[in-house]
DNA sequence: ACCATATACTTTGTATAACAAAGTATATGG
DNA sequence: CCATATACTTTGTTATACAAAGTATATGGT
């Protein structure tokens, strides 16, 4: 139980807070990772995680993408955006999560 | 994204629990489960679940264990109880546990 | 006494996810 | 011109929760 602890308490995490990112805004993988280590440092991840769980996520109908073309010539980006599928997942997911965690709470704060 | 994804949460997150309950008072296995399924419904889990990783704590030097028979003839059982090590681990793993909640909730319910 | 059920522990195999590490290709700034 | 940043992708590794099954003893009801 060292520090690759936090790669286990990650798992799952990442698709809800990815799918919320993604709701307040379209945005691109590249910049998903910028703005997920911006906003909070325990989260960070990689290229190499993040595009997997994105393509995940277009499987599963959760997300949508479109490439767009910022200027003529330029490389075009792939833009993600929620599905109204997603925004459930997420809801959903989301309130598995709390659950968990208001459990986990109650064990390690208090009522022995 | 089912109702699988309750697995995933729960990754890394029973270690610290079990721990914790541990520290609270010796248990043995069977003990543990049906205490981890009071305390949280969503924690629930199943010996074939627990059982490994009682034995990775030990491996780990973070629980120790005895066997104990409660009456002469008895089938002994194998009580667990947290080492200064396995004290340590818990805090450290939680504290990180924490950092990771906050910036979940951080992003699921605010500051957009 | 019998037997279904509960207790208690164990093992095997599966699915999934985060990650490291590497690669490809284009864009840009000094 | 070229090192660096941007942007996306792929492969292989590791770890964990779980289902499912098995073993063995104990116990309660009829």
């Amino acid at each position: 139980m060292n520090e690759n602890i936090i790669k286990q308490f990650k798992k799952g995490v990442l698709d809800i807070v990815i799918l919320k990112l993604l709701s307040q805004q379209e945005m691109y993988g590249y910049e998903l990772v910028s703005e997920l280590n911006r906003r909070g440092e325990s989260l960070n991840i990689k290229e190499g995680t993040l595009y997997p769980i994105l393509y995940r996520l277009e499987d599963e109908g959760l997300v949508e993408t479109r490439w767009e073309q910022a200027a003529s010539r330029s490389k075009p980006k792939k833009y993600y955006k929620v599905t109204e599928k997603g925004i459930e997942a997420m809801t959903e997911a989301y309130s598995q999560w709390k659950a968990i965690a208001r459990d986990i709470t109650n064990i390690m704060e208090g009522t022995p």
